[in-house]
DNA sequence: CCCTTATTGCAAATCATTTGCAGATAAACG
DNA sequence: CGTTTATCTGCAAATGATTTGCAATAAGGG
C-alpha cells in the first residue's frame, strides 16, 4: 500500500495546524498549502512561487516555517535547488524518490531500507541522532 | 580493510593522466591534485582555493575536468556546497559518509548496501543506468 | 472597529558557481 | 633554446538560488 493512499490533509485542517501554533492564516500561506496538497511529488520554492500569486521570499519564508513545523520535508536532488514535500501521514515524512536524470520524472520510493544499517553504521562511529538522505537517480522508461 | 589502504597515486602518477587525454600540467593543476592526494575527506572548491594559491573560478574549472576524467568524485552533503574526492581505488569512487551535523567531521562509509536495492528499484520501475546518492548525519561523539 | 504585531512585497544583499575575455604559458616543432 | 599556437589562468562580471532589510499591509484579539 502506497504512502499515497494515506490521507491527504485537507486545507483547513492544515491551516488549523498553524493557529494551533500562533502563525497567522494569510492569503500566501493558503494558496502555498493548497498548492503543496495536491502534489505527489516535492516541488521548488520557483515552481510554487509560478503558480502562485505571492512572492518568491514569501515562498521561501513559508517553507522555512512550514519545514520548522514539522508540515513539509526538503528534499534535495543534487541540481543545487532545493524541493519542498507536504508531510501527509503524521510521521517525519522520511521516504526516497527515484529521479530521471533525462525528464526529471519522479517515482516516490515508500519503503526505507537503510534504517537497520543507519543504526549500524551510527553505533559503530559513535554517532547519535543519525539521519541519512538517499535518493535514486537513473532513466525512466519514456526516456530510454 | 578499509578503501583507505588502497593505493594513494603520487603525482606524477595523477599527471601522467591529464597528458595522455591532452590535458597541460599546469601549476594550479598540480597543486590542486597534490592537495586532493592527501586529503581523506570531500574538500569544497572554496577550502582547495584558501589553501591554494590560484583563482577560484581555475579550481572549478579544474574539478570539472577532473570529474569528467573520472578523477575525482562529487559529493552533496546538502548544505548548498559541492565537496569533491580523489577518486583513489581505480574505481568510479562510489561510496557513502557519515556527517556531523554539529561540527561537520566525516566518517567514510567503504561499504555500499543499497546496490541490491538499487537494482530492486530500478526493476520495479522501469528505470535503467541507476546511482544513487547516500549520505548519513548525525552528532559525532565529541559533539554529545 | 481599532490596535498590535506578524507577514508581505520589493529591492538589494549574499553565496556558490559559471562565464567572457585578454594576457600568460604548456607543449609541440624546428 | 626560440617560435608558435591552442590551452589555461586570473580577474571581473554574470547567473541562479536563497536570504534579508524595510516600509507598507493585514491577521486576530480586544
Amino acid at each position: 500500500m502506497s504512502r499515497h493512499s494515506h490521507s491527504r490533509p485537507d486545507l483547513p485542517e492544515l491551516t488549523s495546524r498553524l493557529r494551533q501554533r500562533d502563525r497567522r492564516i494569510t492569503g500566501p500561506r493558503q494558496l502555498i498549502l493548497d498548492l503543496l496538497r495536491q502534489e505527489e511529488h516535492p516541488l521548488s520554492a520557483r515552481q510554487i512561487h509560478k503558480q502562485l500569486a505571492c512572492d518568491l521570499a514569501t515562498v521561501y519564508r513559508a517553507m522555512h516555517m512550514l519545514e520548522s513545523m514539522g508540515m513539509v520535508k526538503r528534499f534535495d536532488f543534487g541540481d543545487g535547488t532545493a524541493r519542498f514535500e507536504l508531510i501527509v501521514d503524521g510521521g517525519d515524512g522520511h521516504h526516497h524518490h527515484l529521479i530521471c536524470r533525462q525528464c526529471s520524472s519522479v517515482v516516490e520510493i515508500d519503503e526505507c531500507f537503510p534504517v537497520a544499517l543507519e543504526r549500524k553504521i551510527a553505533r559503530q562511529n559513535g554517532f547519535v541522532r543519525t539521519t541519512h538522505k538517499l535518493e535514486f537517480f537513473g532513466v525512466c522508461p519514456e526516456c530510454q
